[in-house]
DNA sequence: ACGATGATTATACGCGCGTATAACAAAAGG
DNA sequence: CCTTTTGTTATACGCGCGTATAATCATCGT
């Protein structure tokens, strides 16, 4: 007598196809890449190892697409972010700014997910034009922002404020995620708005009253 | 008959543990964590495989040696750069915003290298220790400059600024070596210099003549 | 009810990994 | 010049990887 057959109920191409990407991102965001082994990958998403080659080409295609989930999945967490909350142009860009330095966007499984495809990034062309995409527009979204401020910009200022302010965010990103410890509740997001204030010539910190749970974090 | 056997020369040790962490740093530069495996690292070392255990207790303990070489060596070149200069606090702040910004500072393969190790230094307690060692120093040092400035600041508010410069440093660290067709020559520092300038209400612009080629870069 | 379809499982293969250990030879001492 | 020491090479082992392919059975159209 063998041991009985696994069972298993057939599933659509897209809740498999997701199944297995989320799979791919939680291993990595635990373990680093290293730790999204296919077989690794199946049982996390609760199949057999085979059938990842049902669905995706090669390893690396999941790869790939594991990739492109984040991206889009980042990009619209920001985007949500300022759905729906109010006309004024300062209060719409803190919002922006705080829902970027906060869960589930400030999160240290996303740092690392990040991190860990970055080599893949600048070795594959496929990658690095999603990341690319990524990127600029997440810049885009901010430079815009930053044009609907009631100012009279000098002609290539809100370009480089848009760099210097996305790079700010990006580096209170990832410190704060990877140590936590080192900052107060609120801290991070009360540095981002200050911060992106002075670089842009206006008070942020005064345009914070809609902002969930924000009040509570301050001293 | 059968193949001679290979010939050598017996070196230091510090000579020999020096050439394996660059190895490995130049491998996981170029290729990832996964392309630095203990026989690559041996050939670029110039040595054979075996000899990474005779040096090291295990594979870890070299990837261990060469993060922390990383870092000590992003410090010291950080404060390389503040030896010598101009008595003047902007220019002195100014020398070491455009040194990070800079070559071999802004580099593709440091990004990736450092990027690489980032999940190690979540689960490895002595690497995380490392990380936080030289994270908190060159915070460090950027107060101390913030501090040395001709300005009367509120209690707390230079930890903040700091933590705020060096953040943005970090990011356009990143961005400008990852995407280094995204940006004009010069334009990440000229965006580091004013930006941090416009955090702290200095005009670190002013204060660039002592910085080697960088006026010839601007348009 | 039943046969066709293809989503899913099961099994196997070859390769490169980190590690362990024995054999060798280059340098140093007497 | 011969012996000792030990840095270095050589070889092997077991494991887990990504991949390939065959067997099976859940589902659906008729």
């Amino acid at each position: 007598m063998q041991p009985a057959r696994r069972l298993y109920r057939r599933e659509s191409e897209e809740s498999r196809r997701s199944s297995l990407i989320s799979a791919t991102q939680e291993l990595v965001a635990e373990g680093g890449p290293g730790a999204a082994t296919v077989r690794a990958i199946a049982e996390r998403a609760g199949v057999t190892p085979g059938l990842i080659r049902h669905y995706f080409q090669s390893k690396d295609e999941l790869t790939r697409a594991a990739y492109r989930a984040l991206m889009d999945g980042m990009t619209a967490k920001g985007a949500d972010a300022i759905e729906g909350v109010g006309a004024g142009p300062e209060e719409r860009l803190a919002a922006f700014v705080a829902a970027s330095l906060r869960p589930p966007v400030l999160d240290a499984g996303a740092v690392v997910l990040w991190a860990g495809y970055m080599h893949k990034v600048r070795s594959d062309p496929d990658l690095l034009a999603v990341h690319e995409a990524g990127y600029l527009a997440y810049r885009d979204t901010l430079q815009k922002l930053i044009e609907s401020l009631p100012r009279a910009p000098r002609p290539g200022q809100t370009r480089a404020e848009a760099i210097a302010c996305n790079a700010l965010i990006d580096g209170l990103w990832v410190e704060g995620s990877l140590l936590p410890s080192a900052f107060a509740p609120g801290e991070v997001i009360t540095i981002g708005l200050t911060s992106v204030g002075a670089i842009l010539g206006v008070d942020l910190m005064a345009h914070t009253a809609m902002l969930p749970d924000f009040g509570k974090m301050l001293p």
